[in-house]
DNA sequence: AATGAATGAGGGTTCATTCAT
DNA sequence: GATGAATGAACCCTCATTCAT
């Protein structure tokens, strides 16, 4: 890659790290072109020279994100901390870019695509799934977690559970519950015996 | 209420119909006035005329939601199932209204409200929290709930749950996990002892 | 057809003319909505209402085009002059509106539409026509027409005299050569024996 | 000239034979300097460096046009076929680049420039019509074209049918009718006598 | 001389909302 | 009270043109 094209992919990178923080923050279809254009200091043309519509912007930010997801989630599951720890982590570390989709994105991309539909779950399973069943394999073999149980149903619950603690509106409600929405995770409602 | 109130009363419970519809089928960016019109068939200018602005007709969509909600709910819980299969019926019983909240509806109202976002969410803790409360007090002295566990924490699961089994995006994906998710909330990842 | 209706129609035909007039000096594609709108004295999306898109107003606008010249059109044949007269009237009298489709109109619709163009073409065939074929049936009675011609052919050359004559830069070179054109028309190049 | 010169001749007629055709096959506005910057594979700015601004293009297409054209017409009319092919072939040979002027050019450019177009107009003078004239002055003198007929009568009528001829649209429809058109053409809708 | 990048201006279209009847 | 008609503002997108290298 040479210096010019190294500009060109941090300035897109820059257009969509502005989207990015908007879609997050106030949902995609509230985001204007414009606005990422203001964010990002470009003009509106440029967005459109770089990624030719909304459409594909959106596609674009959304294997952006899911890629530094995957970076930071292998940190994660690579490290050498005790396995509830690490599940702790992944849960509740919010300044941690969302290893799993958000749902916003995933149910837009899904509705507007159909066909591009397969392939970014493809993305999304070739990028972020292996480190899930890396991490619950471990988790099975060193006792935290029920060897019955499919990995499919583990990932849904963790998945659901970071998509939750991680929106706004909720967020600030769950932290004093931390210790207790753990718990059920580890040992449901009933509780350990 | 004489017969002139009633009618106007039954043509603004229509239109909330409608409304309902449309925000749960596409959400609710994507709903004009105008599909609202159409479907309950009356004039844009009739749904200004009873509700004032489209944010108004939200709100009121919500509180009507909310309101159908605690009635289903009320029936499950005051029924005499044993509390598993309540539970059950309660997560996973897609045709009934939603009991907890839709979460477009909640992060819209909350984002765009601000002030009001307080009486709404006292409206809901009014309205739907009791019988979430009252569930899982008959959970806890029926042994199937631990009594130290928050009934914060446990609601969060059970709205979390519930949103997500809703959702069209994952519902399909979610009906062959459905053993291993309920064991999940009962006994957690580790599984019964 | 009531109030209402009526009045509806006349600001159709009102905004109609405006679309016709400004696509005959300028071209379609050179006519955004906003000048027909100002045109008019309407609003952009006033016109949106009634026509729903500009593909649909040009639709429309060649529809109110081709009624026209067909009422225009009929006039002239049933009219008492000698036909030699009736021909150069309809080749030459440039204030009617035209009888033939303007080519633009015929070619950006047939591009654009391919399915309906069949149903337009219908359309012109059904107005327009049968007038070109009667006044020919004349012209071939009365002697001033080969009757081995083809009235195809003969209508071929009278539109295209039409649509030359009729267009701005040429209109008035040609003014000066009436004569000979029209005798071309009835002799042709080799000219009276 | 030297061999910068030629190589910058060289792709400017290279420039210039792509707009032509996207010009012929799309109309002049419908194509974006993009696209005839895509085609002749150079950059857009190669294209202003070349020609300035898109209407200058247009301008310099134009006299490209006309050029080849003519050495085309002159090919024909210095042919030895009888007079009669030879009319035949300019009005219906369609491969052949159209000695007179595709009619959207000259409207666009008589519209746009108003100043300039007495010069285009010059050029065209100088170059086809001279052909036209020397053709029509050897059907006079063979007794193919009557002699009181002016010049410029005939022309425009040979021009007109060209132009028809060669429109997509009406092209196909014409061609089972070629031999009535040329028989109009020679005699007149009367016919022989 | 040639190019990739960037842009202001404008076009078609939609939407929540108001006006007039 | 209810409706059809109308609108300003905003949105996505395209284009001719210029800037910077």
């Amino acid at each position: 890659m040479n210096g010019f094209e190294r500009r060109r992919e941090l300035k897109k990178q820059h257009i969509l790290q502005a989207a990015m923080e908007l879609f997050s923050e106030l949902g995609i279809q509230k985001v204007s072109i414009a606005d990422i254009a203001r964010k990002a200091q470009v003009s509106q043309v440029t967005i459109y020279n770089y990624f030719e519509s909304k459409h594909n912007l959106i596609h674009d930010v959304f294997i952006y994100y899911v890629d530094q997801a995957s970076n930071q989630f292998e940190g994660i599951v690579h490290s050498d901390q005790p396995f509830p720890e690490k599940v702790k982590m992944i849960i509740f570390n919010k300044k941690q870019v969302s290893s799993n989709i958000h749902p916003e994105f995933y149910q837009y991309l899904m509705k507007e695509y159909t066909e591009e539909g397969n392939y970014i779950e493809k993305i999304y399973i070739e990028k972020a799934l292996p480190y899930f069943i890396q991490l619950f394999d471990e988790g099975k073999k060193k006792g935290y977690v029920d060897q019955n149980l499919s990995n499919e149903a583990i990932i849904f619950y963790i998945q659901m559970l970071k998509d939750y603690v991680q929106r706004e509106d909720v967020y600030e409600k769950i932290l004093p519950l931390t210790e207790d929405i753990t718990n059920i995770f580890f040992y449901g409602v009933m509780g350990k015996k």
